[in-house]
RNA sequence: GGGCUGGUAGAUCAGUCUGGUAUGAUCGCCGCCUUCGCAAGGCGGAAGCCGCGGGUUCAAAUCCCGCCCAGUCCA
């Protein structure tokens, strides 16, 4: 999409007039500012085009220093105090939307359902200091000095204008931000510049201002007015203010310090540096360069080093000594970063995968791992993130509460990185050596993108590996560009519009009897429309349509005497469709409906079940424990969920048994509709296990202190009802994800029987009672072993005997001049027998040829064998056992001193035995012939 | 959700493409030689449901299909 530029009257409000700012373009970026100084040539923020450096380092322009704890109530109470509602930061494992994974920005919180107008506000206006994380920007934190992070907090005031109330909008948006950092901060007027700009993301647009002071982009002001439809700007009913602030900028800039990390982590980063071997640090040099940092952006330029190269000429050094400087204080400024944000990810239940936001995870842990290695200090990651969870803890308490959980995941999650590296490292050396071998002295880069794309090895670790070998690597610079061309695919599906929808748009709501009561079991309705003559809308019904995992249900309509059973149950949007087989009722025919109880009453158990388990894998192995999938169905159900590990037996025995405590306990289970804010505060995010839940209200199941879920399904009244609840199995869905399936009430019953049953079958069969069975096998399996070597060892031992006097008494031996054919049958047929007799014959007496054969009813099998000797003297075994097996209906082939072949014509063996003989007669002839 | 790789002795892996004796390799283990003893070295030995289940074939670790387990990349 084109970037979009919008005319001036987007841009100038009131306020500008009022203070004197003039509009001017910047000869260098080429984007239109506002500033009070008409002085001002380029628009004064750093950038990689050079419109300015940082002039805030050592140099700040507040009235005062704030640690970041005190800029974020700065902020908040500033906003609080005019009429904003202050919200708590929401999570930043964004679990309310399905089209993120991870909470990016403040406006995030609100989106969709805010945004579009289904939901209202919890507050309006409101103000928030949202904890967010971008892993886009991974490449940038450290080399940017701060001005990027995985984990910042965006400071949002917000204001949702619908078309019948306005709050408010640009003019005391801008008025505001001016307010605060001039009244608030201190910062002169005339230092702040307002830079035009037009922001989109997530389908939404509008122009905004950046607000620019000393160098450094502090906050953007966002007017979200627009829905991007094919690249089109659509006016938006709401519009929106979506302001950021980004409060650790706010933080840096008035501390004045050498970077953002200083300011933010400042004991942290001291205890980190004191880790390393990073000493002493040249700080007077650190603030020169900082002061260069702002034009790093290395999205937009990869050519890092131009950058460096005037930084270090400004210092009076080489590129490559301050290259030398820089590389492990950057690396600890990201370890500083990622740590953070992996402490609040992990605090938040996310299991590192190799899917999903989980995958992300795995991606910051094993980058920060690697950084630490760099710098020496992997042995202390725990400690790092102590440190962490006890300076965040003070504010986002839930860190402390996670502590355990969070370094028991690291240490897994190492341990498996550490395996990756450990195969990694032999696999290359093993290629290294191989095409060291056949002279190369590179590995191409097909191997590369083969070890990284198969095996997870970064070219870099390639490198250092193969050059202990002595190969050189040549990383190409579009590498991840051909890795991401490995995966081109056709772009997903888009999602099919329900054509249905327009059929049946003008029909009101279905009333949902099911909700009513949920064991109703016949019901009166209207027939309101029939489509294609097999879909049904009913003024009302009880048949529950699919969703949440569970089925739609099944049963009949009965009208005026006719009968059509109901096959398929679908809900679009709030109307729900009913397919039927059979005879079609009129359109505003009354109907009598009936659901198949049995059927609907097992999937109730099941889905109240399936929220017991919940509950008891949750308490049974931690908080992590998030739902990640469900299916519920008659005779089973099952439930997947994020753990770190694999699940134990007996871990799946405790869920069973709590989770039957609870049925035990006959738990009664009420359903309630909710406001949505009203439900997440009394409940918090953990109602949302089953995704995102559309709607004003949700409708909460609440099962005791058990459970609470945001559910649509339809639930026992009382947890008695499931009577007995049997897990079946656990099997693992995807790494991080474990999937528990189990069945309840009779079919609990009859899964228990049925492995009862195997029980029984094996012990009849062994002869062994039940309670002896493990024993037993174990002893069977050892006997069988050894049965194993020990026959093993008398075939060796038959076929010395056999090769020695003994066969020379029963085989047929035929001389051809002074080679020996010994023509053995083999009964019963043992082609293994065969192959080891002939071995040792062979082996014993290089003159001979052993010709072997056997049959059984099916098939035939010759087995042929030349000594040393007889090879040398034009025995060709593999044209023999070829042309013999062919007699025999089958093939044959080997080398030239063993072969074998067979074929399932049994009555010709004697005849490929004689071929075989006439054969070998003829090698030897011919042979001898040319001397 | 999609792609790729792997599963052979206690461990790490050859062998699989091109079906035909697992003479498998290295490390580890056991015994002997050497030594005052240890290490190293030398000699010898034990150790394999070739992941599971089907199929093709005279014959499958090897080819085909399904499953299980593990790793990894992308979204």
């Amino acid at each position: 999409m084109k970037k979009k530029r919008f005319s001036e009257k987007e841009y100038h409000v009131p306020f500008f007039d009022e203070e004197g700012y003039v509009r001017k373009l910047c000869p260098k970026c080429g984007e239109f500012f506002w500033t009070l100084n008409p002085e001002m040539v380029t628009c004064g923020e750093a950038t990689f085009e050079g419109c300015s450096l940082y002039t805030f380092i050592n140099n700040p322009p507040t009235r005062r220093a704030y640690n970041l704890r005190e800029m974020r109530e700065a902020f908040l109470s500033f906003f609080e105090k005019r009429g904003h509602k202050r919200m708590k930061s929401y999570p930043v494992v964004a679990r309310w939307r399905d089209d993120l994974y991870l909470t990016s920005a403040s406006i995030v919180d609100f989106q969709p359902y805010v945004t579009n107008g289904i939901t209202p506000p919890p507050a309006n206006p409101l103000v928030i200091s949202q904890v967010c994380i971008r892993l886009v920007d991974v490449d940038n934190t450290g080399p940017t000095f701060g001005r990027h992070g995985t984990i910042f907090e965006m400071g949002g005031h917000h204001a949702f204008n619908y078309p019948d109330k306005e709050i408010y909008w640009k003019d005391d948006t801008v008025r505001y931000h001016h307010e605060f950092v001039t009244r608030e901060l201190g910062i002169p007027p005339d230092e702040v510049v307002y830079k035009e700009h037009v922001w989109s993301g997530g389908g939404n647009a509008g122009p905004d201002l950046e607000t620019v002071v000393r160098g450094l982009e502090l906050a953007t002001l966002v007017f979200m007015k627009f829905r991007v439809v094919n690249g089109e700007f659509v006016e938006l009913p709401i519009r929106t203010v979506d302001t950021g602030y980004g409060i650790e900028r706010y933080t840096w800039i008035s501390q004045g310090a050498v970077s953002g990390f200083h300011a933010i982590y400042g004991p942290i980063l001291d205890s980190l540096f004191k880790m390393t071997k990073i000493k002493r640090i040249d700080y007077k040099l650190l603030g020169e360069v900082a002061s260069f940092s702002g034009a790093y952006n290395l999205d937009k330029s990869t050519e890092r080093g131009i950058i460096w190269e005037k930084a270090a000429e400004h210092a009076g050094m080489t590129t490559m000594q301050l290259a030398e400087f820089l590389r492990p204080i950057e690396n600890a400024f990201a370890v500083a970063d990622h740590t953070k944000s992996l402490a609040f990810m992990l605090a938040e239940g996310v299991v590192p995968s190799n899917v999903q936001e989980g995958y992300l995870t795995r991606l910051l842990i094993r980058r920060t791992y690697r950084l630490l290695k760099t710098l020496g200090i992997e042995n202390h990651l725990d400690d790092i993130m102590e440190l962490q969870i006890n300076e965040w803890s003070k504010d986002f308490p839930h860190l402390k509460e996670m502590h355990s959980e969070i370094l028991e995941v690291l240490s897994v999650e190492r341990q498996k990185f550490e395996d990756t590296l450990r195969r990694g490292s032999n696999l290359v050396t093993r290629i290294a050596r191989d095409l060291k071998s056949k002279g190369k002295r590179q590995i191409p880069t097909v191997t590369l993108l083969e070890l990284y794309d198969s095996h997870g090895l970064p070219p870099e670790a390639v490198k250092d590996y193969a050059a202990k070998i002595g190969m050189g690597v040549e990383i190409s610079k579009d590498f991840y560009k051909m890795v991401a061309e490995r995966h081109l695919q056709a772009p997903p599906k888009e999602l099919a519009v329900d054509e249905r929808l327009g059929l049946i748009a003008d029909l009101p709501e279905t009333r949902m009897l099911y909700y009513e009561n949920a064991y109703l079991r016949k019901f009166e309705s209207r027939v309101l429309r029939v489509l294609d003559r097999n879909k049904v809308v009913l003024e009302q019904t009880n048949f529950y349509p699919e969703g949440g995992g569970q089925p739609g249900d099944k049963g009949r309509l009965e009208f005026d005497g006719k009968k059509a059973d109901v096959t398929d149950v679908k809900k679009v949007g709030n109307i729900i469709i009913h397919t039927i087989k059979g005879e079609i009722p009129q359109e505003r025919q009354r109907v009598k409906g009936s659901i198949d109880w049995d059927r609907r009453s097992y999937l109730m158990k099941a889905h109240t079940a399936t929220h017991l388990v919940m509950g008891a894998a949750r308490r049974v192995l931690g908080q992590h424990v998030w739902q990640s999938g469900t299916q519920k169905n008659v005779e089973q159900a099952r439930l997947d969920i994020s753990h770190f590990r694999r699940l134990t037996s007996e871990e799946a025995n405790k869920i069973e048994t709590l989770a039957n405590q609870a049925v035990i306990d006959t738990i009664s289970v009420e359903t309630q509709w909710l406001p949505r804010d009203k439900a997440e505060a009394k409940y918090g995010y953990r109602l949302y296990q089953g995704g995102a839940v559309p709607g004003v209200r949700v409708r909460v199941v609440k099962v005791g202190d058990w459970e609470v879920e945001a559910c649509a399904g339809t639930h026992v009244k009382n947890t008695g009802e499931i009577g007995f609840l049997k897990i079946l199995r656990t099997e693992r869905v995807q790494d991080g994800v474990e999937r528990i399936v189990y069945s309840t009430g009779r079919y609990a019953v009859a899964a228990s029987q049925e492995k009862e049953k195997l029980l029984q079958q094996i012990s009849e069969t062994l002869g062994a009672p039940m309670e002896k069975l493990y024993p037993t096998t174990q002893r069977l399996l050892k006997e069988w072993k050894n049965t194993r070597r020990e026959n093993k060892r008398l075939i060796e031992e038959i076929a010395g005997l056999e090769s020695g006097k003994r066969l020379k008494q029963t085989a047929e031996i035929k001389e051809i001049e002074d080679i020996k054919i010994i023509i053995q049958e083999f009964s019963p047929l043992d082609v293994d027998r065969m192959i080891k007799t002939a071995s040792k014959l062979t082996e014993k007496e290089s003159m001979t040829v052993a010709l072997f054969y056997g049959k059984d009813e099916k098939t035939a099998r010759i087995v042929v064998m030349a000594g040393k000797t007889c090879v040398k003297k034009g025995a060709n075994a593999s044209e023999i056992a070829k042309a013999a097996a062919k007699i025999i209906g089958g093939g044959g082939s080997g080398r030239s001193d063993f072969a074998q072949g067979g074929g399932n014509k049994i009555s010709s063996t004697n005849d490929a035995i004689q071929k075989a003989e006439e054969i070998l007669r003829a090698q030897l002839k011919t042979h001898r012939k040319p001397k």
